[in-house]
DNA sequence: CGCTATCTTGAGTAGCGTCAAGTCATGTGG
DNA sequence: CCACATGACTTGACGCTACTCAAGATAGCG
């Protein structure tokens, strides 16, 4: 084989692999040494590449895997007998979705792609099997799962205790922070989202989300354009945000 | 050691063990053969008892321990700065709590006995430890958590789209089934939460809560006296909840 | 260029919240 | 034993927030 074609080979293995992703310290195997890190390696398919409005899984499916975002957002939602849809969350790169899955072996919620992205599927027996071997790896699956618990607390103090203001106001503070914390600008911000989906996501119609868009506009926190969004005054957003925090 | 008091300790082990629980079908360890329930048996501190009004734990609290509901009925909720009240669950024996903590390493909502109750406090790190050796214990532990994020998915799904009247059917079918699920009539239900305590988990007041109590009634659904609550129509009942399911 | 999807804005309304008064059961002290 | 206080609940009147319905604006797309 010749030296240039084995070359190829280990760049386009390096581009995936969990040890130089530049998620490796948001995502599942954060603190695992390289040994450690080469197993969980092994068990990813890496790199699955979705396209705007493709469904990751939907409710019923069979669940094998977990995801882990790699790149771009989606949300995660359960529709009801009417209709209705509940949006569980937006998510993001370093994220893991598909956790409720676990009890019922079959997905009882929906993910779809909000824009193009990429995503690494974990097989979960295997991800049991070897976090049973790498005790860091078992922690850091434990904490996601909580993780995700929490977030879920946190919605249901926004969907049972604020107003309109109030949350839109924490859905724009935690947008702005995530993105942030993955290196983005946390001022200016391109929604993924319509506002219906945010409205699903935070239990209002679009029509209350659009208005407090345009209230907060003319009160000078923000400027939107669609789905371009201009972060003007961080400060008073935490403020009216801060309510949701315990 | 004369053979009376032989035959007292085990008895007060018996009571205790989990082999011997009638909970043991509903709990963490399900599934486990003998060998490995004696493996578990020995990590729990059984049968702490708490007292109506005695808390668990609280937001802030170092985290130590999952808590294994043995007996009673216990709310966990979060205030926020402002002192809004979100209830996360009424929690009865065989569920587990305290799993929102694993991820900070602290307790980030409180726990409150609701009536006079016991509780089984399970070691996390033991657990882990034991999870790593026990397969089917760590299948277990995780459904257990992924159960945990889907119930907090159908409370979102109740608090962002459905009406009061709807919200108080949810609760009261799902109160019913889980009371039967564990011997208790599914028809003949001592409330054990206040007017305020069901508000703050269905994310309603507690006017609209008794509003909706005494429209139930007239409608035959339900008679209500103060706690005491007797179902009359389980089907209608059942019918208007059935929105909030998939 | 017109069609469609998305968003904005206005007018009117319904549902739930707020405030307040009253009931009832239980507990307390004289 | 009674007078009174207290906490939990119910009910009514009224108000406000967010919803509904509708019309119009704008960008993207075939």
């Amino acid at each position: 084989m010749p030296a240039h074609h084995l070359e190829k080979i280990n760049i386009a293995k390096l581009k995936v692999a969990c040890s130089t992703c530049t998620l490796r310290e948001l995502c599942l195997p954060i603190g695992l040494n390289a040994v450690d890190l080469d197993r969980v390696d092994s068990i990813i398919n890496r790199r699955q590449r979705y396209k705007s409005g493709q469904h990751v899984y939907r409710t019923g499916d069979l669940f094998q895997f977990l995801y882990a975002i790699r790149l771009g957002s989606f949300k995660t939602y359960e529709l009801n007998k009417d209709g209705r849809e509940q949006v569980s969350g937006f998510h993001m790169a370093g994220e893991l979705i598909g956790l409720d899955a676990i009890s019922s072996d079959m997905h009882v919620c929906s993910a779809v792609a909000l824009e193009d992205g990429e995503i690494c599927e974990i097989p979960f027996v295997k991800l049991e099997s070897l976090s049973r071997e790498i005790p860091t790896l078992q922690r850091q699956f434990h904490r996601f799962m909580s993780r995700e618990i929490t977030s879920d607390h946190r919605l249901m103090m926004l969907l049972g205790t604020l107003t309109a203001e109030e949350r839109l106001a924490t859905f724009l503070s935690n947008l702005s922070e995530r993105l942030q914390a993955r290196g983005f600008s946390p001022r200016t911000i391109h929604l993924t989202m319509s506002r219906e989906e945010i409205g699903n996501y935070l239990g209002l119609k679009l029509e209350t989300v659009s208005r407090m868009f345009s209230k907060f506009q003319e009160e000078g926190l923000v400027e939107v354009d669609r789905r371009e969004l201009k972060i003007k005054d961080t400060e008073a957003l935490k403020r009216i945000a801060e309510c949701n925090k315990p």
